[in-house]
DNA sequence: TCGTCTCACACTTTTGAATTGA
DNA sequence: ATCAATTCAAAAGTGTGAGACG
């Protein structure tokens, strides 16, 4: 066994030896594109905070500063820039895949004593729908409307900065998949569309909760870990690499000569080369023949910019506009940290979060039971007119567990009930200019009675052009599923995990008003900095202030 | 017909309970 | 009786490739 029994994740990541980390980092973030935190009429008074108050900065404490000082550096950046140069590719099952490189990042400049969470969200890189043809990604169309955002928290949060700093964090038994009636939780995602993975750093409260006056978070993008999510891999390049760099692919490995598949299907009295190798074969010999056949390593060719996230270019060559080279990612920053240092100036309420078990003790058996709501894909906003076009408040809708699921996705609706009766979605009411108060209107939610237990953020606002949803209304939905803690997961063909452990979600009490409120705040926040890493500023932010402009 | 998706499969690693020994 | 180390079976994570699907 690798790891000791117990270990955090976050532990287990530690003890493997890694390259030197790319870092994200507050300095870096500083020569963040000017937009980012200085929009023009959008700057503190907007925000609600004179200009240059004094009080700004005598509340502008020693512990949220070191929100400002926090520095993530990426755990094996050269296996990422490998799989980034080539066009990363993530497999999405029905089941649940987890991601190849894993997400790890070791995190520096924390306060030990605080307490931070530490979540992932996956946006939409944009919103084209890719597809693989004469071996490189091309754009094929628009992009099918944004699956509902879920965040997956790392199991170990809340925990002090002490912990986070101790070792790698590592995001590994994150899972994505395609099935939008997922009920595990897993990070929901469109087949053949670029994503981009997201961590936040979330300031926990003298509460072990996050949500009053003095929460702050910020957010770091490595644009060497975005994606594009495929059934099965369509670069051959991409599944090398798994193979040789992922163990639980080892059987797949061997040389030409000796390649334990071929030898396999040769024991088993296949007279034939598999039909994936020949391809293989054949087309790294058309590549090895042709070493300018990926657009990317041309330098000479034209390149194109691309404004991204918080608004840092993005370039890559490309013959055409629309002809994408296999890595068609944004080269963003090397330190792509977004930040999002809030201060509540409401607070009025509380969110309590309560420890899923001390950070102390031994990691909890958690497993995928991390899963929150994510913020939309704002960077599609940014990238394309037809969203920012859409930014409206939308109309309030309920949806309850025997219902679609997917409010805002096309043709969704008439899929059938998900097999969890006991999901929940819920809304509110329209959410205007993203403001605190919006927050506040959302009715309770059931939720776990554990800041870790099997409870999805809120659903995210559609603000899609492609969204079914007329412009005006906002959703943003509760998803309860079964701890991975107490049940194994199995695939959806097996018998759902609620038997075991837990009773059905559905039969818990009612959950805490202060826990969803943390999932409305947890929302707000993530819904807040969105709009502001991708669109920088907006009006709506109300009682947040963003004090890293000061 | 084509592109995409699903599933069973063989293989590997991981997990965790049972066993062993000090 | 306790604890750590070891063993081992089951579970989980891989890519493959055939076939289904729209």
């Amino acid at each position: 066994m690798l790891q000791d029994k117990g270990l955090s994740e976050s532990e287990e990541a530690f003890r493997a030896p890694g390259p030197a980390l790319g870092e994200a980092s507050a300095a870096n973030a500083t020569t963040a594109p000017e937009p980012a935190l200085a929009a023009p009429g959008l700057g503190r008074a907007a925000l609600g905070s004179p200009p240059g108050s004094g009080a700004d900065v005598a509340a502008a404490t020693a512990a949220e500063q070191t929100i400002e000082n926090i520095k993530v550096g990426l755990h094996e950046k050269e296996l990422w820039k490998k799989f980034h140069e080539a066009g990363t590719e993530m497999i999405i099952t029905k089941a649940g895949r987890r991601m190849f490189p894993s997400y790890k990042v070791k995190v520096t400049g924390m306060n030990p004593k605080t307490k931070y969470i530490l979540l992932i969200d996956i946006v939409p890189a944009d919103d084209h729908r890719y597809k693989f043809c004469d071996n490189k990604w091309m754009v094929a169309g628009k992009a099918e409307p944004a699956m509902p955002g879920r965040l997956y928290v790392h199991p170990d949060s809340p925990a002090t900065g002490a912990h986070w700093m101790r070792q790698l964090v590592s995001f590994q038994k994150l899972k994505l998949t395609n099935n939008h009636l997922d009920p595990f939780g897993h990070i929901i995602l469109n087949s053949m569309h670029k994503y981009q993975p997201r961590l936040h750093i979330v300031k926990a409260d003298e509460n072990n909760a996050f949500g009053s006056k003095n929460t702050a978070f910020c957010t770091h993008v490595f644009p060497e870990t975005s994606f594009i999510s495929v059934t099965s891999y369509q670069n051959h390049k991409i599944t090398q690499l798994k193979i040789e760099n992922n163990p639980f692919a080892k059987g797949f490995r061997g040389s030409d000569d000796s390649d334990l598949r071929v030898a396999r299907l040769q024991s088993k009295e296949y007279p034939v080369i598999s039909k994936s190798i020949m391809r293989q074969r054949l087309v790294s010999t058309q590549l090895s023949a042709k070493p300018d056949v990926s657009p990317l390593h041309g330098a000479h060719q034209a390149l194109q910019h691309y404004q991204y996230e918080n608004g840092a270019h993005m370039q890559f060559a490309a013959a055409e506009p629309q002809d994408l080279p296999l890595n068609t990612f944004p080269t963003q920053r090397d330190s792509s940290l977004f930040y999002h240092c809030l201060k509540r100036r409401d607070s009025a309420r509380h969110l309590d979060l309560p420890c899923k078990r001390s950070y102390l003790e031994a990691p909890s058996s958690v497993g995928e039971d991390h899963y929150f709501r994510s913020p939309p894909p704002y960077d599609q906003q940014m990238l394309s007119p037809s969203y920012c076009s859409e930014v409206t408040p939308r109309e309030a809708c309920m949806y309850s567990g025997s219902g679609p699921e997917i409010a805002g996705v096309s043709g969704v609706d008439d899929l059938p009930p998900p097999p969890l009766s006991c999901n929940m979605w819920t809304s509110v009411s329209p959410y205007t200019n993203y403001s605190v108060q919006t927050m506040e209107t959302v009715p309770y939610q059931p939720f776990p009675t554990h800041f870790t237990a099997t409870t999805m953020m809120p659903r995210l606002p559609t603000i899609s052009a492609q969204s079914s949803q007329p412009p005006g209304n906002t959703h943003f939905s509760v998803y309860n599923q079964l701890s991975q803690s107490q049940v194994r997961e199995r695939g959806p063909t097996t018998s759902f995990p609620r038997e075991r452990g837990l009773p059905p979600v559905c039969e818990r009490k009612p959950p805490s008003p202060h826990l969803n409120a943390a999932n409305e705040f947890l929302y707000s926040q993530s819904f807040s900095l969105s709009r502001e890493s991708s669109l920088q500023y907006h009006s709506g932010v109300g009682t947040v202030e963003n004090w890293t402009d000061g």
